[in-house]
DNA sequence: CATTTGACATCTT
DNA sequence: TAAGATGCCAAAT
């Protein structure tokens, strides 16, 4: 893949292989895609996207498992607790979703298989 | 062109 | 455990 693909682009594939009832961490994003350490742009880059975007936006979450607010006071968390809960992710009393449970762990390596990820 | 801001993570008091 | 400081980078101002 070229390098010069805009980071958004980059960003926006690897939330879109986020499956269903799963979620990810704005981190963890940042590292599939290739930009350890750059957590802060995954959310520039979903708050960039149109509402038509077909992104599911909603299945990423900030290291504590919990939904992010929006500075400008918008709304949109709500819906996005009502998307995960509509796809079985649940969340505890203290609006936290168990990362031990729902966190996206791609290309699962089965018992004895030598995948690694980037390096 | 310099500053500020923003859907974060991590280290350091 | 909690609160504050820092790194990082693109867009908006």
């Amino acid at each position: 893949m070229p390098e010069s693909a805009d980071l958004y682009e980059r960003i926006h594939s690897v939330v879109s292989r986020i499956p269903r009832g799963r979620v990810a961490t704005y981190g963890q994003v940042a590292r599939l895609a290739g930009l350890p350490g750059q957590a802060r742009l995954i959310g520039y880059a979903l708050s960039a996207l149109d509402d038509r975007s077909r992104v599911p936006w909603h299945r990423v979450v900030n290291a504590q498992g919990r939904i992010s607010a929006r500075r400008d006071g918008s709304p949109m968390s709500i819906l996005q607790r009502l998307r995960l809960e509509r796809e079985q992710v649940r969340f505890d009393v203290r609006r936290c979703i168990p990362l031990d449970l729902f966190r996206w762990r791609p290309a699962q390596g089965a018992p004895g298989c030598t995948f690694r990820r980037q390096t």
